[in-house]
DNA sequence: GATCTTGTACGATTGGTGCCGTACAACGCT
DNA sequence: AGCGTTGTACGGCACCAATCGTACAAGATC
């Protein structure tokens, strides 16, 4: 601190919107894991059941690209993002997207394939 | 009979396709139900239960355009069109999405609103 | 047969979506 | 300080999606 690193285009860091609970929108979030890349993304981050940050991912898609459905998936609900340092974590809101439409993400993510 | 209407485009009633149960894609299914529109469709046809033409729905949108949401939810596998007489009877795929992807369609419509 | 009803086909339009590369910011490391 | 890493912002592009109006086909009805 010290140097006060307040920004370039005004705000320093833009604290990364995020829905609450009740905003979440069904049309969204069906919407959001309607494309391949995000549902794909979702399901791995399903996989490790703990957060994980954005490089760790394999995907076919360009990094912009996956910066792109990341906010998407943010945006709408369905992923939690935290900054730490120059990384990026996601977690699944699970407990949230189960308290607005149960049984949803589990009818999604149990289909392989 | 008589002067062979044998249709402009050359077949006379294409008989409306509908994928096999096992051919239901969840991305497009998602994809499908991520409209507004097409949800509250989806909402209406399952209201009624049984079978429903085309014509008593209410929708706020054009004729033509319904027609259109009709053909992707056909298409996708969602609904089951029967054409009878000038008339067209949609019918929800309930068992059919239910073998595919159980629960989904529930959770998509326990959420009112 | 004439007309009404029901839905489709088609073309046009407008806006959104997915994709990329490049440039850049922020932080970590040596 | 300088460099590598991680992710974002932005501009651009091609394509798809939702919408409509108009014109028309196929039955139903009078």
């Amino acid at each position: 601190m010290g140097h006060a690193v307040v920004g370039i285009g005004g705000d320093e860091r833009t604290p990364l919107f995020h829905p609450a609970t009740e905003d979440i929108v069904l049309t969204d979030v069906l919407h959001a894991l309607s494309d391949p890349i995000r549902l794909e993304m979702v399901r791995q981050l399903d996989e490790c059941a703990a957060e994980r940050a954005c490089g760790t991912f394999d995907l076919p898609v360009a990094k912009s690209t996956a910066t792109y459905h990341w906010r998407v998936l943010r945006e709408c609900g369905v992923v939690q993002a935290r900054e730490a340092g120059t990384r990026k974590f996601h977690r699944l809101r699970r407990a949230d997207l189960e308290a607005r439409f149960p049984g949803l993400l589990d009818s999604v993510l149990a289909h392989t394939g």
